[in-house]
DNA sequence: GGTCGGAGACTGACCAGTCAGTCTGGGGGC
DNA sequence: GCCCCCAGACTGACTGGTCAGTCTCCGACC
């Protein structure tokens, strides 16, 4: 006899399983990678079973994109949120990238999924891929072709300039998950950013005002 | 009754066949990635046999090895030869960029090998990522602190900036691999440049020197 | 006839995905 | 309020295919 403290209905125990399923996954891939995990793993890290994840996902890949695109959508949100709430294109600036450091080292398991078990083989999904990588650069981009309208930068190719961001910021964090270091990752907020504005010409002075 | 010109000796032979099976295994795996590829894709692309494969090479992924290992190892050593050459702080620093890009250029099936297949090989093979990774860092970072003890550039975190440079030129040429802009891809050396430059605070006067 | 580079059929482990069946909550009839 | 029924969530043994790596044999050269 259940107690009443245990009680879910169904709708909210469905909503469970697949939300334990998908919680695994992501330990999962981000412990073994892509290719070194098998569903049974995922199977027996969120306590299902084969048929519970065959049921609520269509394959392998599918779990890996659920999570991957969850993930990237929120991201690009939280920047977004972000970015609005920041004064100056400075701040603004400096919002987008703590926000995208300070996501990953909030979620590294997420982290490495993205940045390095992302599995470049399904042609299919290489477009995905891009489509959401491209999703980041174009709110760089944006803020950068602003920059440049309001004369706060020189006029020069946004778009490699926002590229060159993602990948920086991308590996300072790969080298987090890989090395540990630095010990909080956010202590590279602050020298990351100056690098990164310096690079396309704004001065990273504390009280700027667009 | 082989004739004349045909004559190669065993030694040479032997040498030819590990060769094409190096050779076969690098647009194999570009074109497929690594866990896409199957051993028996190898053998059809060298022409050669499983036999053969396996009398040269341990494993799949020893051969797969050798191949990043080879490249990455001759990669540093042009690097250092051009900026040997290269006149000025400047000078040597766009010679190092201008290296690195050139050689992805020139050899897309091994970029895509390194920068796209590497980081989701598997677990073995971070260590091993991470060392020759960190031979390229240490190279930058070493031109870096040059210039910082010539008061070139303000004090700063110089491992930090080569890892921005590393992954900001990784970025750039993954976006060239993938959608094949720019055209011809050293158009990006220049502004690839000026941007790291000017991200530490070095001025890319066209005739600086230290 | 011995050795060595090479051929390619074969093996066995592994694993994504299936499916026939079980269990359970809750809706409808009384 | 009770019970019956069944949709549909969930189970897990099983299958079919795949593929890394092995083994045996062959032919060329010494």
């Amino acid at each position: 006899m259940p107690t009443a403290v245990e009680r879910l209905s169904k709708s909210q125990q469905k909503e469970d399983t697949r939300r334990k399923i998908l919680e695994s996954a992501a330990q999962v891939f981000a412990s073994k990678g892509f290719h070194g995990s098998v569903v049974d793993d995922i199977v027996r890290a969120s306590g299902t079973s084969k048929g519970a994840v065959y049921f609520y996902f269509e394959s392998k890949e599918q779990i890996f994109f659920s999570l991957v695109e969850e993930y990237v959508t929120t991201l690009a949100q939280q920047m977004h949120v972000a970015v609005q709430r920041g004064r100056g294109l400075v701040a603004q600036v400096e919002a987008a990238v703590a926000t995208l450091v300070r996501s990953f080292h909030t979620h590294p398991a997420l982290a490495r999924i993205v940045l390095l078990d992302w599995p470049n083989a399904g042609a299919e999904f290489q477009g995905k891929r891009m489509a959401l990588k491209g999703m980041l650069v174009e709110i760089l981009r944006g803020y950068l072709d602003r920059a440049v309208q309001d004369h706060r930068i020189e006029s020069q190719d946004t778009e490699l300039a926002a590229y060159v961001w993602i990948g920086a910021i991308g590996e300072v964090v790969v080298r987090w998950l890989n090395t540990g270091r630095p010990a909080p990752l956010e202590d590279v907020i602050a020298p990351l950013t100056r690098l990164l504005l310096n690079s396309v010409g704004l001065v990273p002075t504390p009280s700027a005002s667009a």
